[in-house]
DNA sequence: AGCGCAGTTGCGACCTGATCGCAATAAGGT
DNA sequence: ACCTTATTGCGATCAGGTCGCAACTGCGCT
């Protein structure tokens, strides 16, 4: 599947269920494997993002001959079909969601806290930088780092 | 070194000078050795960020026995003192600079231009969050990933 | 109901970026 | 000059991820 698709032709973004997706994996060609199946299960019943280890463990408990491999491969084809992103949490492993949850982090560079960023903070700079440089910021891929007022005001 | 400095006393950041950077590398314990001093002056006179590996081949233009791990090792003491700053540019490998210079950058996600960031178009964002959320950002440290003029047009 | 093409998989090898252990070397205070 | 201890080169190792390949299997077609 991952060569025949049609490029990033945003599709997909409001697929609300497995079975949905599935469904647009096949009419884009592909073939809705078991492993694509419980792996799209595990990141439905998600609740917030998760790395590719943890996608594989999750995976595993339900389908043990899964490869990691496997996992990289499969969020790759859903990223390209518009219905997972996956955002880089600093250092470290990327984390992978639905694209319908999809949201920006600030990150505190001293205890590793993580903090979810509403999408409105980001309108401003988001509507300047176009603006003033034609660049249009997505401000989901990359968290933030910084301090959190425990470690600022603490250390 | 690496043990001895005084943990993050953010001292140095005006050093502005190779042999200025070295009395304060003594000052603390440290040593004054060719290839730190080599490292300091490929710093000093680089006009944008260099990857670790950049730097390996700028100083072993002049010093060839200095390895990649002395790189990594000095940059690291030069980040604890307060003189150098890495940035990650995106996916690869990460980027370093004299503090005095840094800035935060966009950079295409598609045709991987890099543009900088001026602080100004942080600070109300920063203002924000520090407001709302009590977290204070660090706009160098991660680059903000979007798509620019040309790519965003185009594609 | 079965065939067969092409998408997918498991596996291990491999890649990049970075870190580490170690024995040998050398800075520089005294 | 000396001796303590920081630093170095080197190769091994690590983490996160990608890839080549042969075996396997969805599923569209008949």
């Amino acid at each position: 599947m991952s060569k025949p698709l049609s490029p990033a032709a945003g599709a997909g973004q409001g697929a609300s269920s497995v079975d949905e997706v599935l469904r647009l994996v096949r009419a884009r060609g592909g073939r809705a494997t078991p492993s694509r199946r419980v792996l799209l299960e595990v990141l439905f019943e998600a609740d917030g993002h998760m790395t590719a280890e943890e996608l594989a463990e999750a995976v595993q408990a339900r389908a043990p001959d899964v490869h990691i491999s496997t996992i990289y491969r499969n969020v790759e084809d859903l990223e390209r079909l518009g219905v997972v992103v996956h955002a880089h949490m600093g250092h470290g492993p990327a984390a992978y969601q639905l694209a319908t949850l999809a949201h920006g982090h600030f990150i505190c560079e001293v205890c590793g806290a993580t903090l979810e960023a509403p999408d409105e903070l980001f309108a401003d700079l988001a509507g300047t930088v176009k603006a003033k440089m034609g660049f249009t910021i997505d401000p989901h891929h990359f968290a933030m780092l910084g301090r959190c007022r425990a470690c600022e005001e603490g250390g």
